[in-house]
RNA sequence: GGGAGAAUUCCCGAGCGGCCAAAGGGGGCAGACUGUAAAUCUGUUGUCGACGACUUCGGUGGUUCGAAUCCACCUUCUCCCA
């Protein structure tokens, strides 16, 4: 039996520092919902000022989910994540509220949204060692003549681009279940999406502005304390997730004595623009995406006014 | 005041007579992305009527069949001696 029913969900994607952290709690007021954030460092408790986390103030009483609720010992993935958020649009929906997805992590956004359903199990850490020593051993096209023997889609796809991570998943897919990353793909497709989604991008006319925000941000993190949070970052024993983020690795070179403390600000803020590129790159893709250029209303209270008439045009409910 | 050296495409920086629109890196731009994704990777980056043409290597003038590369002068900068 086909569940008829889908929940109405909203998602809120862009850039860093776009506001989507704002628009999308005054969403929530307007329209009664609730945050699920689609944000994979802004679930690590203490990276706080570095991944310019909700504080409560911003969350103006409005329930937000999966936000700082794990050590950064622990790693994460979009699996996880997308179970978790799962069981929050269900819980959301249950009280008859709106589940409003804010998110940076377009991997994380896109696989909830289309329902991606992925395989049981771990990640199989010792396979993937393994592989990294291979790599390390044998080299990349040894890799790919690997991938070649098993599946030949995959090899293609990936002979071309030569990305080693996505190489050594695509075997360890196959080592781990036996089954090729191109036949896993297509299983973890589900036949219909499980929800009735908007989308709705935040996005710059001219890219120099959001840039210049960029900047400022990090000017604004060094203010609110960026460096003494970096250190206990460092103390800690971050996993595999948490020490990919932008805003400790690049001041490193500082603690270490290595570098000026201008010049790693200057990369951190270089990485964090590069990183919103990216992210563009990404949501762009998705051409059902329901774009607001930022840059184009004078307040966030009008841009807020132009997302609320799309949504009410789009049949949400105002409380 | 005397001597030595340097000026290269957005930046740094190779090039030292033809194979140079000019290595390499940075930065920019565009793209990819299904269990690491704030990660990882790819392409592109003088102009145009674009498998060819045109304008570039501080400036001006020379040498040469041919110059970013050699010579002269000029400008600016750096270093050394005073």
């Amino acid at each position: 039996m086909k569940n008829l029913y889908k929940p109405k969900v909203l998602a809120v994607v862009g850039p860093t520092a776009s506001g989507k952290t704002s628009l999308s709690v005054e969403i929530a007021k307007r329209f009664g919902g609730e945050i699920i954030s689609a944000d994979s460092m802004q679930i690590y408790k203490g990276m706080d000022i570095a991944t310019a986390k909700v504080t409560e103030e911003e969350k103006q009483g409005i329930k937000h989910y999966l936000v700082d609720f794990l050590p950064v010992t622990e790693s994460f993935s979009v699996a996880a994540f997308v179970e978790l958020a799962q069981k929050a649009i269900d819980e959301i929906t249950k009280n008859n509220k709106l589940a409003v997805i804010a998110g940076g992590t377009g991997l994380y956004v896109d696989n909830l949204l289309n329902g991606t359903k992925f395989c049981d199990g771990e990640t199989d850490l010792e396979i993937r060692a393994s592989l990294q020593n291979e790599l390390e051993e044998k080299g990349l096209d040894y890799l790919l003549s690997e991938l070649e023997k098993v599946d030949r889609e995959s090899f293609h796809r990936l002979s071309i681009e030569r990305n080693p991570k996505r190489i050594i998943r695509a075997l360890e897919i196959y080592r781990t279940t036996g089954v090729t990353m191109s036949e896993q793909n297509k299983l973890s497709m589900p036949e219909e999406k499980p929800y009735d989604y908007i989308k709705i991008g935040l996005d710059f006319k001219d890219r120099a502005n959001l840039y210049q925000r960029i900047n400022l941000r990090v000017d604004l993190m060094l203010e609110a304390g960026l460096l003494e949070e970096a250190k206990a970052f460092f103390e800690q024993n971050a996993g595999n997730t948490a020490v990919q983020a932008i805003g400790y690795k690049e001041l490193e070179p500082y603690f270490k004595e290595e570098a000026a403390l201008d010049s790693c600000v200057e990369s951190l803020k270089r990485a964090t623009r590069r990183y919103a590129k990216r992210q563009l790159t990404w949501f762009r893709r998705d051409v059902s995406t329901k774009w607001f250029y930022v840059d184009e209303y004078e307040s966030s209270a009008l841009l807020f006014k132009a997302v609320e008439a799309f949504l009410i045009s789009e049949g949400f409910d105002l409380v």
